[in-house]
RNA sequence: GCGCCGGUGGUAGAGCGGUCAAUUACAACAGACUGUAAAUCUGUCGCCCUAUGGGCUCCGUAGGUUCAAAUCCUACCCGGCGCA
């Protein structure tokens, strides 16, 4: 892999540049799509290339461990074959399940629940039971501290690794740094992280020290079993990157990055479930201190604001499962404008199209967006789609937002390298604010 | 014409003397969703108000029994089935 800076905005951390992969060059900054089971949920690849445009997927190393089974995808060449994706891939490390299957974070208002037991859903999967739902002030607090005891939480993290229960059969497994990575090694993806511990953010400052911590030791199992594997049997060679934690907390944040950014990744993860605030706070005091020379990425981020907060705080590339997950639930990303006769609609950056108003709105979804659905639909037909249940639906709107995504950071790319990224910036951030 | 069964909120369909403005599902209306346990989850869903409380109307229609009726009785109207 490497990765060349093409330009710099001025006064700002924001960079243009490539990453050069095996299977292809991404051009940065990306956002690159979520495939979290070696798929871009409801949306086939040759769109992905082809509509969406995207640069990368991302695909995740627990869901893949547990179905098929990496063996699987290793035997079918890689996750790029096995998906028939040609362009370059990521794999997160599992490390983000193990923090959100340890503390089941918020599903409307059960922010956090004891999972009680496993039981069979009625289309055949499994489903955990949330007997003693809590909300999340009711929790002790070491529960959110990831110090999971009870037996019936899905994870339990120790300084070795994780032990956690599958999702599929509940059956037990455990991940350790090594592990993650000779998981990673047999999916083959491009780019690969370190298996890291994702505190929740709510957690105390003395939980988070231990998180870094642990990340650093973790990070550094990581490089060694990496080096050890090699290219490995196919051949393929995957860049490594390292992932910095450390919460809220300036000070924690920056030592993460000094330890991580010290060491021989490739390229670095910044992790952390973050919000809209820590954009301008965590995100900036750890591009501040990593190494320029390398790429970093912003896991599991976001929405349009933060991509643009991202860019301009030094972010290369971005991967996030809302615009899939949005448009499966009926909501597209739209670019304000007024719009004549429709009240509620006007100044929106989201739209729910299940909403009464759209019914009988013949316009496209964003009259301002180049991609195939806008061009193709209305807002009343995917409407319809979404009230009858039909699948189409999910696919055209995720088509969409994922669209919108991609070409909203290519936007911010052309900005800083014609430089006009401060310009171009505060246009779009006063679109989103 | 006789007999039996049935008529419940937008729909289906529970309830069969008080705990019923009425279970549940669907529909409808709104909200949430950030390294995907997510084609998911949450809330509202008779009307009105000075609204974690109060008032009014309500289970085909009209009467009646009862302290109390969607629930029991009578008549009528409507629907289904059976027999003439």
């Amino acid at each position: 892999m490497r990765f060349t800076i093409q330009s710099k905005a001025p006064n700002s951390l924001a960079r243009a540049g490539t990453i050069e992969t095996l299977h292809g060059i991404i051009e940065t900054p990306a956002f690159i799509p979520v495939g979290t089971k070696a798929t871009v949920k409801s949306v086939a690849t040759d769109v992905i290339e082809n509509k969406v445009d995207a640069e990368a997927v991302l695909a995740n190393t627990y869901h893949l461990y547990l179905q098929p089974g990496d063996e699987i995808i290793r035997k079918a060449g890689g996750l790029g074959k096995f998906m028939n994706w040609s362009g370059p891939t990521f794999t997160d490390s599992g490390g983000f399940q193990a923090f959100s299957l340890g503390t089941v974070k918020g599903r409307g208002k059960k922010i956090v629940s004891e999972i009680d037991s496993l039981a069979v859903s009625a289309d055949g999967g499994i489903l955990p039971t949330f007997a003693n739902s809590k909300t999340k002030e009711e929790l002790p607090q070491a529960r959110g501290n990831g110090e999971v005891d009870s037996e019936t939480m899905m994870a339990k993290i120790d300084d070795d690794g994780v032990t956690f229960k599958s999702i599929i059969d509940g059956s037990e497994h455990r991940f350790t740094p090594e592990r993650s990575i000779q998981i990673q090694h047999n999916i083959g993806a491009d780019i690969i992280f370190a298996f890291d511990e994702c505190a929740t953010p709510g957690a105390d400052y003395e939980y988070q020290k231990k998180a870094v911590e642990r990340t650093r030791v973790w990070a550094e199992r990581c490089l060694d079993e990496h080096k050890k594997l090699g290219v490995g049997s196919l051949k393929l060679e995957s860049a490594l990157f390292g992932i910095i934690q450390g919460g809220r907390h300036e000070d924690l944040r920056k030592q993460s990055a000094q330890d991580i950014g010290a060491m021989d990744f490739d390229g670095f993860g910044i992790g952390g479930s973050f919000d809209k605030d820590d954009i301008g706070t965590a995100v900036k005091w750890v591009c501040e201190e990593l190494p320029e020379g390398r790429p970093r990425h912003l896991l599991g981020i976001g929405e349009p604001i933060d991509l643009i907060l991202g860019v301009a705080n030094g972010v290369d590339t971005f991967d996030c499962v809302a615009p899939t997950r949005l448009a499966r639930t009926g909501a597209a990303y739209i670019y304000p404008q007024p719009r004549v006769g429709l009240g509620s609609s006007s100044g929106k950056t989201r739209i729910n199209l299940l909403n009464a108003e759209f019914k009988d709105d013949f316009d496209p979804l964003d009259p301002t967006c180049d991609c195939d659905t806008c061009k193709n639909y209305s807002r009343a037909y995917l409407a319809h789609l979404f009230r009858a249940k039909e699948m189409l639906g999910a696919t055209l709107l995720s088509v969409h937002n994922l669209y919108f995504l991609v070409h909203l950071v290519k936007r911010l790319r052309t900005a800083i390298i014609e430089g006009k990224f401060e310009e171009v910036k505060e246009r779009i951030l006063k679109d989103f604010a």
